[in-house]
Parts: structure tokens; C-alpha cells; sequence
RNA sequence: GUGGGUGUAGCUCAGUGGUAGAGCGCCUGACUGUGGCUCAGGAAGUCGCGGGUUCGAUCCCCGUCACCCACCCCA
């Protein structure tokens, strides 16, 4: 017996009951970013490297799992592909390379797996599905605006009605520091201790902040902000930069009230976000008590960093495993979802009989019935229960009796209710007493 | 990467320094053309792996691997 059968860390096989989850919100997350105009992107799962490396951040660069060389350069050590670490620095390059092909503004979705060389943890893998919305070509804030109300009405369709928007500004957060004098360079390393102020307290940042090689003033100074409105605005307001941030988040917050997100978004002064890529308005969709569902911004510099023209791009990625695991949690899927088993059972009396046994099955599948033959000439007990396992609505029997009748016992399952009709008249008896199941399932 | 926990039958888990048990599931039969219920019987484990202590280890010790939880980071 072979040891090892699991799949490997961090990977996860999908069976079927996983598979129709999955599909179920994947569909819904489709079904809405197309009624917003965006259009399907596909990319491989492997990149040169140097695609990838230099746009996540120091954390982002160590999580790349990379693929060693082929051929005689495979015991050097070296590595010229990588997995992709998200569907955003692809999607830049596939701007970059098709720029002349695309529309003016280039709205794209993209439902792929990604993969991190992380420690995995509860909603937590190496190998994971993101749904990603982008808009290409316009630094308008309506392109925040409809990146935000499509992720809400995705969650709504979902079934969601407790999540929240946050919303933040790289540049207001960066003007900001400006005034509490923090150096430049330490600023990122300053937004991660920030993001996380309600998780570790005002103290455990102010430590993390010196941890980081933050002056202690300077440190002070930021945390006053965050209590304080005024203080905040007062110092990201020194700067030309921090107006502008501001005019762009005030904006953002009067045309989000104009859609389907209207009364979910909350201006959070301390977001931070995690990428380095970011350049301006950053958000993240969170629900009570549970943490992200996913996160975006504006990233205008990220394409150039291809092809060396600025183009101004805004997107968003939501987490599936994370709204599964959730979802799962709250039993927010509709019974469909949950049983998908098959209408019909038809039995298989011998040998002489798999052939009616087989036509009947053509027949009722031509009704778009889901029928499902055992495949052997087992004991009838052995079928049924079977059947009972499977969780089948009805079993057919074709057994010596009824096939010298020309006839066929449908068996309820569900009620134990058995009737004999003539062949001719089955499927138009299934499809009646299918009904009242079917439409239980609304 | 750091700290803690757990690895025993297909699954969930008991257990003891003298080479192992329950429940569920599975198989067979009671019921020779009928599942779910009941009853009777049955199959199944190198007790994660390697080493050490011991007359003897599933149990104690060391190491290792895997999984889980928390932290870190993130979706």
C-alpha cells in the first residue's frame, strides 16, 4: 500500500461536493463582473521569473516557488520560471505586450489559481483561487467606484449582508507620515505595523513601529492621528499630495452611495495593505469578525514597470477559498447545491436485459433526467441500496417480470412508494412525479 | 520562520510497560426481485517513521516526518 496518498502541502483535491461549491460562486462571481462589462482573461501558471520578482515586496519575493532549469542546467540550482503569485503583475504584462490590440479602457476578470510557497493555515493555501476584476487606462475614481460595487453586489448575490468596504489612500496614508516625519523608506514597514492596530492594540504597533526602526516620536505621532481626525487631516493636509489623496477619497465615498454598494463602504484611515505595487486608492472587503474576503487598489506605476508607459490601472481580487470557507461556516448554499444526485436509478437484471436497461436510460436522459445504469447484474437489494447511497430520487426496475409485461416498476425512493407502467408510458411518469421533488429544491 | 498540540481499523476516537478496543462504515445472512429499521455473524491495524532504555515498548526517552491551532504574513 502506497504511504503517501495526500496531495501535497498546501495543495487540496476537489471532490465532487467541492467542485460544485466552487462552481456555484465562481458562476456568480462571472455572472455579475460580465453584467459590469468585464471581459475573460486567461494567463499561464508559469512566468519568467523576472516577471514576477521586485513587484510584491520583500515578504511577496521569498513566497515565489520557482522552477528549477530543465536539462543539463537542472543541477545548477537555478531557476528561470516561477508559479504566478497573483493574476495582477500577468495581467500588467499582458497590457504591456498587447497594449495596441486592447480597448482604450480594458476591463478584464480572471478566475485562475495562484500559488505562494506559505505555511498554510485555516482558509489558508499554496494553492489558491483568486477572482480578480481590473480597469484599465483611466485614473478616473469611477473606476473604484464600479470595482467596488461589483465585489458588493457579488457578495450580495452571494447571499452576504454584513460586509464592509474599507477604504484608504496610499498617498493620504504616505502624506501622513510625511507630516509625522517618518522616513521614506520606512514607511511601508510603518503601514504593515499600522494595518494592524485594532488586531495587536495601540501599544503592540507603537512597539512594532520601533521594532521597525521608527523613531519613538514620530511613532507617537502617528497613533494620535489614527485617534483623531483632525490630527490626521491636519498632517497629511501639509502636502499638495495629501489634498489631492483626500478630494480622490471624498469622491470615491459620494458615487459609491450612486450603486449597489451603497452603505457598505467606511473610510479606515489605518488600511495599509500588504503589496508594494499600490499607488493610490487601496480597499479591502471584510466580514464581521471573520477578516478579508479581499483586497485591491490602485496601481499606476506596475505597468510601466513592463513597457515603460504609465498607464493607470485600478483592480480588485477576491479571495474564493476564503468566501467558501465562510459560506461553508453559515450554510449560505442553496439545497441544490449541497445534493446533486441523480433522478433516476435504472436497474440491470442480467445479462439479456442491460440493453432496455440502456435504452430506457437513452430515453430518460433525452428528457434531461439524470440517469445513472448500474453497471452490473448484481442482487436487487445490492442495486437499491446502491440507489439509497447515492441518494437517487426514483430506481427503475426491469426485471423478468416487467420485461414480459413490457413494462417497468418505478420505485419513490423517498416515500417507498412502488408503481408497474407500461414502457411507453415511464418517462411521461417520471417527469410527473418528478415535479413536486424538483421544485422542492426552490 | 517561532511556540503549542496530535499521530492507534476506511472514518471518529478510547486504551495499557506483557505484541490492541468501541462507535460508525463495509461484507455475509435472516429477507432465494426491493434500500432506509432490527437481529446474528465477519473482514480489517508493521499502534506515523527511525533509533534508544527494557527480559519485553503502541505506552517511557531522543530524533524525524505529517497534520492541527496560535503568531508572522496574507486572499
Amino acid at each position: 500500500m502506497p504511504q503517501h496518498t495526500r496531495p501535497a502541502r498546501g495543495m487540496r483535491d476537489f471532490l465532487p461536493a467541492d467542485v460544485r461549491r466552487r462552481q456555484y460562486v465562481i458562476d456568480v462571481v462571472r455572472g455579475v463582473y460580465e453584467r459590469y462589462g468585464f471581459e475573460p482573461l486567461e494567463t499561464p501558471a508559469l512566468e519568467n521569473i523576472e516577471t514576477l520578482t521586485g513587484k510584491y515586496g520583500e515578504e511577496g519575493n521569498k513566497l515565489i516557488f520557482k522552477v528549477l532549469r530543465r536539462g543539463e542546467h537542472e543541477t545548477s540550482g537555478e531557476t528561470d520560471l516561477a508559479l504566478r503569485y497573483d493574476l495582477t503583475v500577468p495581467l500588467a504584462r499582458v497590457v504591456a505586450e498587447n497594449r495596441g490590440q486592447l480597448p482604450k479602457f480594458f476591463k478584464r476578470y480572471q478566475i485562475q489559481p495562484v500559488w505562494r510557497a506559505d505555511r498554510p493555515a485555516r482558509g489558508r493555501f499554496r494553492e489558491f483561487f483568486q477572482c480578480d476584476v481590473d480597469a484599465i487606462g483611466s485614473a478616473s475614481a469611477v473606476v473604484e467606484v464600479e470595482m467596488i460595487a461589483a465585489v458588493s453586489e457579488v457578495l450580495q448575490t452571494l447571499g452576504f449582508t454584513d460586509f464592509v468596504v474599507q477604504l484608504n489612500h496610499r498617498q493620504l496614508l504616505s502624506a501622513m507620515l510625511d507630516g509625522a516625519r517618518v522616513a521614506a523608506e520606512r514607511q511601508n514597514d510603518a503601514m504593515v505595523a499600522i494595518d494592524k492596530l485594532d488586531k495587536i492594540g495601540r501599544d503592540g504597533v507603537k512597539q512594532e513601529l520601533i521594532a521597525r526602526g521608527i523613531d519613538g516620536a514620530a511613532a507617537d505621532q502617528c497613533l494620535r492621528a489614527f485617534e483623531d481626525v483632525q490630527e490626521y487631516n491636519a498632517l497629511a493636509g501639509r502636502s499638495e499630495r495629501g489634498a489631492e489623496a483626500s478630494r480622490n477619497v471624498a469622491e470615491i465615498l459620494t458615487l459609491v452611495e450612486a450603486t449597489p454598494a451603497s452603505g457598505h463602504v467606511k473610510f479606515t484611515p489605518r488600511l495599509a495593505r500588504g503589496l508594494s505595487y499600490y499607488t493610490g486608492a487601496i480597499m479591502e472587503i471584510s466580514v464581521e469578525g471573520i477578516g478579508s474576503l479581499g483586497g485591491g487598489g490602485r496601481y499606476d506605476g506596475l505597468i510601466g514597470m513592463f513597457s515603460g508607459e504609465q498607464i493607470p490601472a485600478c483592480g480588485f481580487s477576491l479571495g474564493l477559498e476564503r468566501i467558501l470557507v465562510i459560506m461553508s461556516e453559515r450554510e449560505m448554499f442553496p439545497p441544490h447545491v449541497a445534493s446533486s444526485s441523480p433522478d433516476v436509478l435504472v436497474t440491470v437484471f442480467d445479462a439479456a436485459s442491460a440493453a432496455d436497461s440502456l435504452r430506457l436510460a437513452a430515453e430518460l436522459r433525452s428528457l434531461a433526467l439524470r440517469v445513472e445504469v448500474y453497471p452490473e447484474a448484481d442482487k436487487l437489494g445490492k442495486q437499491f441500496k446502491y440507489g439509497s447511497a447515492r441518494n437517487v430520487a426514483f430506481v427503475a426496475i426491469l426485471g423478468s417480470d416487467e420485461r414480459a409485461r413490457g413494462a417497468v416498476t418505478i420505485k419513490n425512493m423517498k416515500t417507498g412508494e412502488q408503481v408497474t407502467v407500461p414502457r411507453a408510458e415511464v418517462a411521461a411518469r417520471l417527469r410527473r412525479d418528478q415535479r413536486p421533488t424538483t421544485s422542492e429544491l426552490h
